[in-house]
RNA sequence: GGCGCGAUAGCAAAGCGGUUAUGCCGCGGCCUGCAAAGCCGUUUAGUCCGGUUCGACUCCGGAUCGCGCCUCCA
């Protein structure tokens, strides 16, 4: 029975599908401007993590991922760069989709982009109008009335009032109230815009999720995803949008990842201190970066560091080290007692620490007994996470292009081995030594002798 | 200021009202030409103060500290 942490309850859930058999889940995805960094890396492992277990469990699952491709700060890059809209966000995108397929994310079933719903938006501006949740101000750009709905705040635990007398709430003249946000923003000079019945524009943020979560899923579904800072106000406001628009409830489930953090703040854009996913991944197998995200709680706050990930490539090799030179297919037996326990931890609200440490036990088990059936089990249960689906070989002699070369590498331990034979252990240990310098460690067991970077 | 979250051993990170989490690191042993890997053993816990209880790291209250949201952000 698998539970949830649901944001709107504030409490683990148990997850009942609107209609049995089916989950719909809608995460929402990047606004592609620059390139992904870690905190993206997040979202997509974990959402990807979820979606793979909701399909583990028998469920068929619909999950949308959506790309945010118009928007101010696109606009802005692509005037710095003197590039084209549309090729500035094609770029990243495909950026992205090379980032998230060497982490082993799955492509979600649909990925819709803003610019292909605007219509949708429109029509869906034009209901708020009519059900005077939204009005057209002075300066052409139309508003969401928040006053107008009666359950705004629900999600983030927030209340009007509370809001109001924020200190950083910006005065806008042109707003009822200053909390009501930008459903259509009239066109300015250089603007990409669209047609509408309020002139020439282009939509707000928040309305492309409500838009294409009704468009793929419906107006109501089951599971909407996405970083703990979309709680507010960007998923309040959704959740505004839809229910007023749709007069039925937008999701049943919220879900929200936490940060990653650097020196214990959030990595953001704003703050600087992001690391890109391609800029971690010349230093960091991505495989590890998967592990890592994986080995803390989704909802944890998730400190990165050079140690961390050190510390996670160790104990992934640890898995890694188990499986080696046993050639077994991946094969899930849910009679054992492990799949119980892995079970058991992830529909605990995708406990994945929990269930790392069923594998942990397996891997101890395979080191004593060499049972195939139990590395079947390992690799098995570690796949439905999106781990150890290489060989051992593969991820353990891995290394970046400037590392070094293969060849070399065998001709010394054959040089190696000749010293062996000739008791000459003080150049058998030169060389081994020589090569650890160079970041390669040598094995010798009962077969010859193995290496791994 | 408003709202919310967290505080676990050297580091990272879970569960649990009483029984070994797990991984990395350290230490001892086995194995090895020596190592490495592995196996066995082992040292380090639960911010502080109260309360409930036969018994609390685990529940309740308070304090302290840290973090997040309230503005674009995954």
């Amino acid at each position: 029975m698998l539970k949830i942490y649901n944001t709107l309850a504030r409490e683990k859930q148990t997850f009942v599908p609107m209609v049995a058999g089916k989950v719909s889940m809608y995460v929402c995805g990047m606004t592609v401007y620059d390139f992904c960094h870690l905190g993206h890396a997040r979202v997509m492992v974990v959402f990807d993590m979820v979606s793979r277990w909701l399909r583990a469990s028998g469920l068929d699952v619909i999950y949308v991922r959506n790309i945010t491709d118009i928007d101010d700060k696109i606009i802005k890059r692509a005037r710095e760069n003197g590039e084209d809209i549309s090729v500035l966000t094609q770029r990243f995108i495909d950026a992205m989709d090379e980032d998230s397929a060497l982490l082993g994310v799955l492509r979600p079933d649909i990925e819709p982009r803003a610019t292909e719903h605007v219509l949708g938006m429109i029509e869906m501006i034009s209901t708020l109008i009519e059900k005077s949740h939204a009005y057209q101000a002075e300066n052409g750009d139309v508003f969401y009335a928040v006053n107008s709905f009666q359950n705004y705040g629900k999600l983030s635990g927030k209340s009007l009032e509370d809001l109001r007398a924020g200190e950083r709430v910006e005065v806008d003249t042109f707003k009822r109230d200053p909390m009501d946000f930008v459903l259509w923003k009239s066109v300015k000079p250089n603007e990409p815009s669209w047609d509408s019945p309020w002139g020439k524009g282009r939509p707000g943020w928040h309305i492309e999720c409500s838009v294409m979560g009704a468009c793929h899923l419906g107006k109501h579904f089951d599971i909407h995803g996405g970083g703990q800072d979309l709680q507010f106000p960007h998923h309040e406001n959704e959740i505004a949008q839809s229910e007023a628009a749709n007069d039925c409830t937008f999701v049943n489930y919220w879900m929200h990842n936490g940060f990653v953090r650097v020196d214990d703040e959030k990595m953001s854009k704003s703050l600087g201190n992001f690391f890109t996913i391609r800029e971690v991944l010349k230093k960091y197998d991505a495989e590890v970066v998967r592990f890592f995200i994986l080995r803390a709680h989704y909802r944890s706050p998730l400190n990165y560091s050079d140690k961390h990930l050190d510390d996670a490539k160790q104990a992934l090799s640890r898995l890694y080290t188990a499986l080696r030179g046993i050639d077994v297919v991946a094969k899930v037996d849910k009679s054992a007692a492990s799949y119980e326990a892995f079970k058991t931890a992830i529909d605990d609200d995708f406990n994945t620490p929990e269930a790392l440490a069923v594998l942990f036990d397996l891997a101890n088990t395979l080191n004593k007994s060499g049972d195939l059936a139990v590395a079947a089990q390992l690799k098995g249960l570690a796949n439905i996470l999106g781990l150890l689906a290489r060989s051992s070989e593969d991820f353990m002699q891995a290394g970046s292009s400037s590392s070094l070369d293969v060849a070399l590498i065998e001709a010394q331990i054959f040089a190696r081995s000749e010293a062996k034979k000739a008791k000459d252990f003080a150049e058998a240990d030169r060389i081994r030594k020589d090569l650890l310098d160079q970041g390669i460690i040598l094995e010798d067991n009962s077969q010859g002798t193995i290496w791994r970077r």
